[in-house]
Formats: structure tokens, sequence, C-alpha cells
DNA sequence: TTTAAATTGTTATAATATAACACCATGTAA
DNA sequence: TTACATGGTGTTATATTATAACAATTTAAA
């Protein structure tokens, strides 16, 4: 299926903070919440991110500098990653959506540029702030 | 039509600067460039890029943190963006595809959430490059 | 004209992210 | 086994991106 990575110790601990949150974290955040683990400088903090982010683990929310857990099983690299944002929650989701993913994957624009990523992010308002 | 937006000074320099600009500008070139007509300030550049945005005559590259003047004439407010990245020269493009709009524009996800904007990303290589 | 809203100028500071270097662990090839 | 390469770590310092707070001024309506 996919190669499995083995997380070092700080990224282990990292991870686990971001999958255990219920909303997407910030690296500042984090590395306040790793402190008591060891974790002191911010590089610490990044360089695990960018791996996590290399191998799919956790997506970077590029309009919100934060970071939240994969949970699409489908999305073992981050590749093809399409979000949710509530404009007044703040509550991010990912979306997994089979249409969605083909058509992106499949668009080609006039310059017949072929693309191997995508990052997509939707803004509204969640059913609770509407 | 749409309402016109007389700029202020401020806000027409930077966005002149921008417009002439054959890449993506980040906002502290900006200010370097800017300095000798009298705008010494952070924010001053950032308000008035706020604004510019706001307004749709530019847009925010949010993975790169630049700044591009809109060149879609469809495309007065900053509700519907996409863009195309080269990850080797950095070359990038605002997409303007009525049916990948239509799409993105028709999307609902599961929770029936709607959305009121999105920004859309591309990765890979231009003909450049490849 | 009066008033409200938007813009400006300024200083200071917050938040996000990377450079550079020394060291250590692990795997692999001679 | 040794040597080497690769990737991860710890650390200090610094670069980059962005906003807070406040006073003054300009602009556009009412
Ligand atoms: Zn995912
Ligand atoms: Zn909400
Ligand atoms: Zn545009
Ligand atoms: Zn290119």
């Amino acid at each position: 299926m996919h190669k499995e990575h083995t997380l070092t110790k700080n990224q282990q601990i990292i991870f686990d903070l971001i999958d255990k949150s219920p909303e997407p974290m910030k690296a500042y955040a984090i590395l306040f919440s790793v402190q008591k683990k060891g974790i002191k400088a911010p590089l610490q903090v990044y360089r695990a991110l960018d791996k996590l982010v290399e191998i799919g683990k956790i997506h970077k929310i590029e309009s919100r500098n934060a970071f939240i857990a994969c949970h699409n099983s489908s999305c073992q690299v981050s590749k093809a990653t399409a979000f949710s944002i509530c404009e007044i929650c703040e509550k991010i989701t990912e979306i997994s959506s089979a249409s969605l993913s083909k058509y992106l994957a499949n668009f080609k624009d006039k310059d017949g540029m072929k693309y191997s990523k995508y990052n997509l992010e939707f803004f509204g308002l969640c059913k609770k702030c509407r």
C-alpha cells in the first residue's frame, strides 16, 4: 500500500498533540505545549512539522498558518487537499469528496501545464454559525 | 457593473508596482521599492494590500505570502481564485476557467455547508521547467 | 457644515519561519 | 569492522511576515 514511516520521538510527540487537538494548531502553540516534553526551540517544531507534512500525516492550512492531522485514509501524502473553513468560529474540516478530487486531479489549464499537487480552501459559514 | 474604487495615493502606488511586476511580490519587497515614494513603514504597505485584496485588484498567494495583480476581468472581488504555481521557477498564473469556477461555485460538501469564497492553488512544472 | 468613516503616519512589538553549526544515531558498503 | 552517508537533534541567533496602539488628517455623506 504505502510506506510506513516510523516517526521519531519529536515527530511522534508533535503528531500526537495535533492529532488530539479539536482544532488546527499553530506552530508556536505547539511549541508551548511540548516544552514540558523537552522540545524547547522553534526549529525542533518546524522540522517535525515539515516532515509530518511531507509524509502526509498532517496538512498545513495555508490561509491560517496552522496544522491539522489528516483523517483521510486515502491521503498518505499531502498532494491533493481540500478544506472547509468557517469564517466565524474557524472550524476547519478536511473535505474528502471523490468527485472533487477526481475533477481537480484531471484539471488541465490552457497552457497544458500538468499539476502534481493542489490545495483548495473553501470559506463560508458552518451550520452552527449560520 | 461594479463599484469603481478610487484608489488612494498609497494604494495606487502599491497597486502600480504589483501590476507592473512580472512576478508576485512580497510585502517587504514592496516596502523597499516604495520607500523612495515616501511609504516608510510596513503598516502602510499592509493596509494598502489589505484594501487592494478586499476590492479584488490584487490577490494573495497564500502558499507564498506574495501578492499578484488580478488580470481576470470577471474577478472584481477576491472570492473565487485559482492559481497555477511552478515549483521550480515560481512562475505563478491566475487561472480563469469557466468550467472550474462553475464547478467550485456549485460544490457542496456533505455537511451542506455553503461556501461564499474559495482559493485554489495548483502546483506543478511549467512548460519551460518540464 | 457637521459628522462619521476611512486613511495616514509613526513607533513598537508580535507572530511566523529559517540559517548555521556541532553533534549523534542508524544503516550500509567496502 | 571501519568508513561513510543520511537523517535527526539541540542550540543560538536571526530573518521574515504581520499587527497593536495612538494621534492626526483627509474624504465623503447627511
Ligand atoms: Zn488528508
Ligand atoms: Zn462556524
Ligand atoms: Zn483575479
Ligand atoms: Zn517553471
